[in-house]
RNA sequence: GGCCCCGUCGUCCAGCGGCUAGGACGCGACCCUUUCAAGGUUGAGACACGGGUUCGAUUCCCGUCGGGGUCACCA
């Protein structure tokens, strides 16, 4: 038996998008499970849309999402642990993995099927096609290219190559069999295509390039695939690779002709077209939804605002009126043009890239886990009853089969992949989750990774200077696990970090205070009393200054800039219902989770608590002042993570700044 | 329009002749709570329709309807 080799096979003319990665993660993962191969295959012999970096993109994305192939062209990355790798330098010597590199095979072959009478030059121009296919398509007819007059099967048209090599523009086109074609698909079972449904399909373009049918056919058989997994967009065209596979025969000399046929039949892979991904309204999803999406808004836009033209576009976001023109009428689809508006005009586009998930803050293993779900299912149950549907990397690669992939198209749930993200993330220990989130934000977000741990961390030295003052208060580690704390129940992506820590990464004289809150909180109303206490009769201003004297307090007697160390301690003990402390019975002790420097949160809470329950107030009677002073807003992590996230210098800078502001 | 594929809660999956039709996301309620989150408990919610086959159909067959894909010198 030959040994199993799967590819994965994209065009580099784009990013790779999420339907593109579920067809990849299949093919690793079927592969990975039987022991195979996993190739990859960059089919660029579209010369006019393929480019060198949207392939290096389209690798680097598949690295980042964790699958790694065993043939195909090398990519040299630093992997996540910083190490460098070389992904692809295993492979075995069935290359060049670029099919534009192959075109020497490509003529080879299609001479060997002219020889054989099973190729013909035709010479219609793309413009007198394309007036015939118009003319049949407005009488709702079927439109076919039809075979010329003088093609007979099995018999080489000397004047038409006599034609051909003086010169004339041509194609080449495949003389299509017959009879009934039979898609043994091992997804939806066997699929039958009637005779006279293909038409002498091109197998080679005027510029020289085999179309994409006549390469992979060839590179499938010369690369060893055995099994194919795509796409079901891709169904209506595997007629055409079975016919082509049941014409050709494997030559001697893979590059040359004249040496002949060693007379061995292609073989056949086993196909198995996958599910679509679509869209939440049920369309496919395609690069080409964020053009629609920014042709949409373009043409709102320009319908609600006369004096928005083309040209005025264009010039907003530098780009050349013309293609402007041409992309709001449809006439292309551009991701450049679309990508520009959406910065100039902050429109979001739907995200149906890895790269716009990479740069949404989604880890690759949830990313993979979603995904795999789109048209796959384990079939396991949990031994509570619930379905097994959270899994990393290797476990599709264990459990994978094409027995369970499903039939059915599937629609793309941003709210899932949202929930599985957030629950990795809230699972994940603070430490990793430090180290993923600054990997993160120093390559999505910089000017909050200097904001965290300053500006000259990853080398360069302090030259950086521009800046100057805000960069410079970088946290401790022990801040910035704290931060993390505040940033993890919060944050369904990476990029959720910076909002729920906002107020620790603005300076303190730039505080900006809500309006609402300080009315409600600081001016409105006495501050709310405990519950069996008299209403306080006092606003959250006298209350502010209370908590000022009682946070000079806590701060640490040696000067130090800390908060004193007894609040850590208070902080290990147990919390009672006033939100206290309550002392523990003699050699009883708690445990804190290992290797946190937990605890100071904790007892500033405790402090705040016990504030409150001293003045006959409610805690909230307390704290939401202070959190008005401290963070500018009654929305913010936990105060005491506030508070020793800020340390007491900070906190304390922030209350006498509010109180000068609104006291008096 | 031709051809092809598909049809279980709003969405994604489980089910492979007999089940109170299960789970996940989302949604509702309640609890917890110093704000926002998070967390806990809990509830509502589906076999597209019509014919067969069968003792019995969500499950098998046919049709209808509905959805999608594809009809290039793009892949």
């Amino acid at each position: 038996m030959r040994p199993i080799v799967t590819r994965f096979a994209p065009s580099p003319t784009g990013h790779l998008h999420v339907g593109g990665a579920r067809t990849a993660l299949f093919c690793w993962a079927f592969a990975r499970r039987l022991g195979g191969r996993f190739m990859i295959r960059i089919e660029d012999t579209d010369q006019a849309r393929s480019s060198d970096e949207s392939a290096r993109g389209i690798l680097e994305d598949l690295a980042w999402l964790g699958l790694s192939w065993d043939d195909g062209p090398v990519l040299k990355r630093t992997g996540a642990g910083g190490e460098a790798e070389a992904i692809g330098a295993g492979s075995r010597a069935v290359g060049p993995y670029f099919q534009a590199q192959r075109l020497a095979i490509y003529n080879a072959y299609i001479e060997h099927l002219v020889g054989a009478g099973l190729a013909y030059p035709a010479f219609e121009s793309g413009a007198e096609l394309e007036a015939r296919r118009k003319a049949v398509v407005a009488l709702k007819q079927t439109y076919r290219y039809q075979r010329p007059a003088d093609i007979v099967p099995g018999v080489v048209s000397e004047a038409r190559w006599a034609r051909a090599r003086a010169g004339e523009s041509h194609v080449v086109r495949f003389v299509s069999p017959a009879g009934e074609v039979l898609v043994k698909d091992s997804v939806l079972g066997d699929v039958r295509i009637a005779a006279g449904e293909l038409d002498d399909f091109v197998v080679r373009k005027a510029d020289g390039f085999p179309t994409y049918h006549f390469a992979v056919v060839i590179d499938d058989e010369l690369m060893g695939v055995t099994h194919v997994l795509r796409a079901q967009e891709h169904l209506i065209n595997t007629p055409k690779h079975v016919a082509l596979q049941a014409g050709l025969t494997r030559l001697i000399d893979d590059a040359d002709a004249s040496k002949g046929s060693t007379g061995v039949r292609f073989t056949t892979p086993v196909y198995g077209h996958l599910p679509l991904i679509c869209n939440p309204d049920g369309s496919k999803m395609s690069k080409r939804d964020k053009a629609k999406a920014a042709r949409k808004f373009l043409k709102d836009q320009m319908g609600k605002d006369a004096g928005l033209t083309a040209a005025a576009v264009a010039a907003k976001i530098k780009l050349d009126e013309k293609m402007v023109a041409d992309f709001v009428a449809g006439e292309i689809d551009a991701v450049e043009v679309a990508t520009a508006v959406a910065g100039a005009y902050g429109l979001s586009l739907p995200e149906i890239d890895v790269w716009d998930y990479r740069a949404s803050g989604y880890l690759p293993g949830v990313v993979m886990n979603y995904l795999s779900l789109l048209g796959w299912s384990t079939g396991q149950k949990n031994a509570d009853g619930t379905d097994v549907d959270r899994f990393e990397l290797g476990f599709i690669a264990a459990n994978f089969s094409v027995e369970r992939i499903g039939k059915k198209e599937a629609r793309f749930d941003r709210a899932k992949l949202l929930a599985f993200n957030a629950d990795v993330l809230g699972k994940m220990p603070d430490e990793e989750f430090l180290r993923t989130w600054l990997r993160w934000l120093a390559v999505h977000e910089p000017s909050v990774h200097r904001g965290l741990v300053g500006a000259d961390r990853a080398g360069g030295g302090k030259d950086g200077g521009a800046g100057g003052g805000s960069a410079s208060t970088p946290f401790t580690h022990e801040q910035l696990l704290w931060l993390v704390q505040a940033v993890k129940p919060r944050a369904k992506t990476l990029a959720d970090g910076q909002r729920a820590i906002g107020f620790a990464l603005v300076d303190d004289g730039a505080v900006v205070f809500d309006v609402g809150a300080v009315a409600k909180v600081l001016r409105g109303a006495s501050a709310p009393a405990s519950k069996d206490a008299a209403p306080s009769g006092r606003t959250g201003l006298d209350v502010l200054r209370l908590a000022a004297a009682e946070l000079r307090g806590a701060q640490s007697p040696d000067q130090s800039g800390h908060w004193k160390s007894e609040l850590i301690e208070m902080g290990s003990l147990p919390v009672g219902p006033a939100g206290l402390p309550v002392s523990l019975p003699a050699g009883v002790s708690v445990s804190l989770p290992a290797g946190l420097p937990a605890g100071l949160p904790a007892g500033l809470d405790s402090l705040i608590a016990g504030l409150a329950q001293r003045e006959g107030l409610a805690i909230g009677g307390v704290a939401q002042p202070l959190r008005v002073a401290l963070c500018g807003s009654t929305v913010s992590p936990g105060l005491g993570h506030c508070l020793a996230i800020l340390g007491p210098a900070r906190a304390l800078a922030r209350v006498a700044r509010c109180l000068k502001e609104f006291d008096g």
